[in-house]
DNA sequence: CTCATCTATTTAAACGTTTAAATAGAGTAT
DNA sequence: ATACTCTATTTAAACGTTTAAATAGATGAG
């Protein structure tokens, strides 16, 4: 690999000179530039991030905590690492991974994004779940999604909308159910707490045993929304759209109406929005994006027509 | 940030010293030692990568080349990047994430993990998925999964075995047909081409288009065997477990029979092999892990009665 | 012609480590 | 006592950069 001092060699000029060619830090006349930039071209230098960042203290690394296991279901989380990946690297940076519960090596990164553990308050960092108050986010707004769901049964006439929560275990779950009250205040429709159902955990047997518990309380109810792509995995299973159905994520069972969560624009926005916090500029505290409805094939299409669900 | 000089002052020896304690690459006093460890724990010193780096010249670092969209939905890429981070951090690596498009920067890792795309074949590395031929591997054998299939079937007294196989633009794919041929020839069963269909694309659709050709073309099969998760979602939305079906992953519809990938050893072995070879251990060129198969509830459990399937 | 000013370039220190080579100090054989 | 060996420790160079400070060279004013 050819370094600083090649490249300075080559082009008879000092190592000083080669770096305020590349970073333009310092004003150098045309002729030496060119000798430079040659030189560069010829050897295929490309500066080494080690040695720049010792200088720099500046690691040009975003640090990932990769969360437990329990939350990767509700997450694409492949989709989005690729995405976040892009975003960084395209703005020169890397990304790096680190498990959640291995104590922090907070140097090796510049920034941090969390998905549910606080690594070192002092320490720059983003949170992409539910974090804890006083930190920065970017997030999507569960609440939006159950509103809209509710909306859109209530649109079709349905009255006792029955909820399938998360457990509360899974950070953000909570705002499912608030956004299923909101929307029912809204509506003008009276909370019936027995149509809401807590799972035991997030598995697909835990969805199974959540609608059964539903289906055996006798309590009658025209929709259901269901959170949780593993817990509707298991509710498809046993009810076969027997009642229009609304899940929380459209990716895995098709047919079935449900959310598409912003993936993509999720990563990129908030790796944007780490990478200004580092550059120092003031940022949004709370940067909330929607997840948007896509109405399957099955079940309830007919009821709905006519309706704009976009 | 405690550096090393703060230690070696507040331990009052010299920073070598404090290395040669630290790597343990000299023989230190046990008086001393004592001190430098006492330094280094009232400082909470942890020595400074980017430095130690720069002269070892050494990253720490494993870089991943994430592949492409359409290779992700074959294999559970999140659980596989959380263990072999926690492969990687256990050995005091980290983990890098690179796009696989991006032009090569390789001096960012030591050593690099790929999934379909070289980086630079000078740069020590280690694929995950159908390699080139010359690079070293640890790989999950698709022939022996397809095998696995064939035999279950016939011994359940299946004779005519029909295949949905992968687009052929998936790495590896051609494995799955190798495992068909060669269990059928095994079981002295004469293969039919009629039987085979391989789909245009990866995605769900593409799996009811090649179901719904394999039912037209009037060809009577009584075992079915398909390749591919989405494929898989496809057929079996239309099929309902019509004839006794085993998909290629057992992990997103239950009930059905399918394989179970190693993901978590898969990863673990991958990185550790990669570890052994830049610590310049010789390592076996490829290293085969076998999938397990899982026989779901749907389908022909009766019919398997009595046979050992593990 | 001298001095000041400005610009382009170089020198050298610094970042946090590791490690080869030098050194100090203790013990041992002569 | 002297020289030698061995061990524990320090000194200083090195890794690849950046950058503050120094310097050289040109231009312009007096």
């Amino acid at each position: 690999m050819a370094t600083i001092k090649d490249v300075a060699q080559l082009a008879g000029v000092s190592v000083a000179t080669v770096s305020y060619v590349l970073n333009d830090s310092m004003p150098v006349s045309e002729a030496t530039r060119n000798k430079v930039l040659a030189a560069v071209a010829k050897l295929g230098y490309q500066p080494h991030r080690q040695g720049r960042n010792l200088q720099r203290q500046r690691t040009l690394t975003i640090g990932v905590l990769l969360p437990q296991a329990n939350l990767l279901c509700e997450l694409d989380l492949a989709t989005w690492l690729l995405e976040a990946t892009n975003a960084a690297t395209s703005a020169g940076y890397s990304l790096l991974l680190q498990p959640a519960d291995s104590q922090a090596r907070g140097d090796l990164a510049d920034g941090w994004i969390s998905f549910g553990t606080v690594l070192d308050p002092q320490l720059p960092q983003i949170w992409a779940l539910a974090p804890p108050f006083e930190q920065p986010a970017v997030l999507c707004d569960a609440a939006f999604a159950a509103q809209r769901a509710v909306e859109t049964l209530t649109h079709a006439g349905m009255q006792r909308i029955g909820l399938i929560t998360l457990p509360r275990s899974i950070p953000g779950s909570a705002r499912w159910y608030l956004g299923y009250r909101r929307a029912l205040r809204r509506a003008g429709i009276a909370f019936d707490p027995a149509l809401v159902v807590e799972p035991a955990d997030n598995r697909f047997h835990d969805g199974v045993a959540a609608y059964e518990a539903l289906a055996a309380s006798e309590n009658d109810y025209d929709g259901l929304i269901v959170c949780g792509n593993q817990l509707a995995t298991g509710v498809v299973m046993v009810d076969h759209a027997k009642v229009p159905l609304i899940v929380s994520h459209s990716n895995t069972q098709r047919g079935i109406s449900g959310f598409r969560w912003p993936t993509e624009l999720w990563a990129h926005t908030l790796v944007r929005k780490l990478l200004q916090q580092l550059d120092g500029s003031a940022i949004a505290h709370r940067t909330w994006l929607n997840p948007s409805l896509v109405i399957g094939s099955l079940g309830f299409k007919e009821d709905l027509d006519g309706f704009n669900y976009v």
